[in-house]
DNA sequence: TTATTATTGAGAATATATACCATCTCTTAA
DNA sequence: TTAAGAGATGGTATATATTCTCAATAATAA
């Protein structure tokens, strides 16, 4: 068994997605959606931390790869891209747990407190709904100044 | 009466919120600002329109001052940076009137539908008194799939 | 008015992300 | 099983966005 053969093999969200639209399911693919699968969600990681981890793993991935593969892997719902105060865009799984995680943040210090609402929630699947969308996940951001910054 | 004397009489949101941190309040600065409370609420510019805009009426500002300046007028809560899907941030004027629209976005194509929220709204006022702080804006992004990507 | 110190402008430097293209590999069909 | 076609990768060059540096300027407080 040759490992090009493995992957034919193999029945996984990824390669089902991927092949319905005549992309395909590549090693390198599976390295960085199992980075994420590994380190949880929750955990967030930039493109160029990405990078370092799986050299250091020993799968080594071009940079410019990781970049395509992060935008397929948000495109494809797999993955949450964030907007964080600086540096550049991160990504963290997307998960059932992650759904419902709001941020209440302070534009002044970058402070954040995570909460949870489940009217938000509700309101994120109404609008979905009555426009015809598939939902996936909704997040509030609630800009706020905190009490040491007021 | 001189130019530099009439920015000491003049008593505003800006003058004041910067005089009181020991900042201040400059001809570039109000520049950038008027223009956002010209072109009205719910319009969002990039750095560099601000730049173009500001040279077009004569008033000339460098691009190094108008970064510094965005991030100054988001922080002070008069402007709310807005991440779109290309082409980095955009500002836009922070009012009553925007501070409750909501995003319905297809993480295939981008496409947008806005919506309101009393629930949303009130979720945040809610969350911000919870935890202390003062509660600027809040806006609920639900990533999910449009009908003509799914 | 003067001293102090924040701010500006201009361009260099950096960071982030994409484009390009030759090479490689998966997939399909013969 | 092999060959052809399409998609993907790696490495680098390039584009774009943003920040940094520093001398000169200007706003503020006394």
């Amino acid at each position: 068994m040759t490992l090009s053969s493995q992957y034919q093999v193999i029945t996984s969200p990824l390669g089902d997605g991927l092949h319905k639209d005549g992309k395909r399911l590549t090693p390198q693919r599976l390295k960085v959606l199992n980075l994420f699968e590994n380190i949880g969600a929750g955990n967030h990681l930039s493109a160029e931390e990405v990078h370092e981890k799986l050299i250091k793993s020993s799968s080594k991935v071009s940079l410019a790869t990781i970049y395509r593969t992060l935008r397929l892997l948000v495109q494809m719902g797999l993955l949450h891209e964030l907007e964080l105060s600086e540096g550049g865009h991160r990504y963290e799984l997307l998960s059932n747990e992650t759904a419902d995680h709001h941020h209440l943040i302070c534009i002044r210090c970058g402070r954040t407190e995570e909460f949870e609402s489940d009217e938000v929630l509700n309101a994120g699947k109404v609008a979905a709904k009555v426009n015809g969308f598939k939902l996936i996940e909704s997040s509030l951001n609630v800009r706020a100044i905190c009490p040491n910054c007021i």
